[in-house]
DNA sequence: AAGCAAATCATCCTTTCGGGTGAAGGATTT
DNA sequence: AAATCCTTCACCCGAAAGGATGATTTGCTT
């Protein structure tokens, strides 16, 4: 579609060329004005995609929980872990007692090898297991 | 620069054209060419500052430090506690009692209106403050 | 010189965390 | 059926964190 509306508009000034009503320097100049647009649309939409990889989206590592042996319930935790709540909050949330929640975080510990939730949710972040 | 050896291009491809060794057609193709080329070119310069911006650099928050009346030696506290050091870890960082950082970040959380660590590193890298 | 904000340290008290250990019920695999 | 894993819950104890309040020193501003 593109290409064909472009070929037209190509034929028009053309014809409007040899039809003599337009000079050359002015044809010259649509023609590099056309260009120049259809290269700054060309080099965005090629660049696009690069912006989106940069961007930063949350890409899981899968591979680092399996390796972790870090349950589904664990991972439920340690994100509200890292949103900042209390065991107690956490308890509350899941529906779930006080107890079970120490029990979920002190396996957390173990298994990501700190001693303190603040440890545990920096290097959970750092190993991309949670944004 | 640019400009100059663009327009030194132009006469150039035009003096070739009036002296009949270049047909119309081929003329045209270089201007556009030369000019798409040229569109690309603008098109990554002027996106290139907006890849930067979208990329995850940190740009710390000024305003909100100086908004919240958190001072040097706080936010030095709220990045070391963002790492998960203990009150005690950071106290000897510093070269300061337990009590000197405990009651820096009793301002902190008075200032970011938490009452939890975790919290209180959630809410600052939300707001910018720390990385 | 006086005033003021920042940084330092302290004490007291309560709550939350973290570590250790044990155990019961349910689901899945062997 | 037995073994294993996940999830759930409990109790104990010590360490860390949080809240409140007051005090001293230092450096900058007025």
């Amino acid at each position: 579609m593109a290409l064909a509306s472009l070929i037209a508009f190509m034929r028009f000034i053309e014809y409007q060329f040899f039809t003599k009503r337009l000079s050359i320097d002015f044809y010259v100049g649509i023609v590099a004005l056309f260009f120049t647009a259809l290269g700054i649309w060309a080099g965005l939409k090629l660049t696009r995609k690069k912006v989106e990889i940069i961007s930063p989206e949350f890409i899981m590592n899968e591979a680092e929980l399996t390796q972790l042996d870090i349950t589904k319930r664990e991972l439920e935790v340690l994100e509200l872990m890292a949103s900042g709540h209390s065991n107690q909050e956490i308890a509350d949330k899941l529906f779930v007692s006080l107890n079970t929640i120490k029990t979920h975080t002190s396996n957390l510990f173990l298994k990501l090898e700190v001693n303190r939730r603040t440890k545990a949710v920096q290097k959970a972040r750092q190993l991309r297991i949670i944004r």
